[in-house]
DNA sequence: CACTATACGGAACCTGCGTTCCGTTTGTCA
DNA sequence: TGACAAACGGAACGCAGGTTCCGTATAGTG
């Protein structure tokens, strides 16, 4: 979280991914009972606390939320990262879903999606603001679906512009950083409020040309 | 930095401040050359690193890069935390010098203080980042001084609002969370790029009535 | 029910960083 | 220039948190 490295470490680079399936929950072998329920929980624990607590958060506590010891953390996740990784992944296909609605009108489209975006990162927001900020280095594959999110926006938003309802003036990185930045000062995490939301409509409002 | 405790420790609270003068330099005694030099010397490197790298950089970075010893930092400054307030402090009273520039024209002097606030965060970016959010909780000081800015933006933004330029339907401390957001993605630190500009622009507009 | 691979838990280890301590250096004053 | 308080530098300390290790427990199987 204070320096930066070139993503990648010595492991897998992204020409890993080619040869297996998307890799849903379990591939190598079966997996034992209480194992596969363990890695679960932990997941679950994962999320909630970074997403209260921010990356910052010790292991242990997740550990503990989880109610397993840290060597079991450690046997399912690798590493810290790797946890904070696989969290990550899911929340961004969640977004990535969101993208693939249907919607006629290009610029409600993109404001609709836009709003999608701000409840995400407020509602998680110490998670999706540590991802934004360029603090944390994801490895390959977060990085990948993250470059696959912002192309998602700027296909939506050149389509808005396209359609004449939204300012050309602005790359779709500086939307994304609009957006991500007023959501990371949501208050309470967990729950979206009036504030965010208002907070979000004065840059959609920004964005506009008409009004 | 990790969770939050209510500012102000055993410490002085802010009953301290009225006897004493503003305390520009020294006070109690002369201070010798070399120290006072050297003292100079810290605080240059700490606003320098501290921007750069953020908060969370060593401390051992800000003693090397300013040329002297760990012994010597603390003696100037008894505490990681006190270093950084200090720093902080020096900002933020440059902040509200800005907001004290004359202007007849409510909404326009509204959105010139936003300006020179986004040019300020940006330009410090980490620094400012880990001012707005709250996990930082800066000591009686500079929570203090952090209330007068609030106070100064209500006030900008209540007169531009009753000028009729500026939407009423939001909070000051809604517009602070909007432009620190949209600075703390400033790409270059050191330097306010175009993309900041722009996107605090974007906000600007959001906040319009006219357009 | 016995046996074994798999998984578990948490003590122990290691590293990084804030802070303290103390022997040495240096500015200042007579 | 000599003496001494002030200041310096950096090794050493303590703690916090990520990661590893290994003895113990248990699901799955014959």
């Amino acid at each position: 979280m204070t320096s930066r490295r070139s993503a990648r470490g010595t492991l897998a680079g992204d020409a890993e991914e080619p040869p297996a399936a998307p890799v849903p929950e379990q591939a190598t072998r079966p997996l034992r009972a209480d194992a596969a329920r363990n890695r679960q929980r932990i997941l679950e624990a994962a999320e909630e606390v970074f997403a209260r607590d921010g990356i910052a958060v010790p292991i242990d506590t997740v550990a503990e939320r989880a109610g397993v010891g840290v060597g079991t953390l450690y046997r399912h996740f690798p590493t810290k990262e790797a946890l904070f990784e696989a969290v990550v992944l899911r929340r961004l296909d969640e977004l990535l879903a969101a993208v693939a609605e249907p919607a006629d009108d290009a610029t409600a489209s993109f404001f609709a999606f836009l709003e999608q975006m701000g409840e995400q990162v407020a509602l998680k927001h110490d998670l999706f603001d540590a991802l934004a900020e360029a603090g944390v280095d994801l490895e390959a594959r977060c990085a990948a679906k993250v470059g696959t999110l912002k192309e998602e926006v700027r296909a939506l938003h050149g389509r808005a512009v396209a359609h004449g309802g939204v300012r050309a003036d602005i790359t779709a990185d500086e939307v994304m950083g609009l957006v991500i930045g007023a959501c990371s000062h949501a208050q309470a995490p967990g729950a979206v409020d009036d504030s965010t939301r208002r907070m979000v409509r004065v840059v959609c409002d920004g964005l506009r040309t008409d009004r």
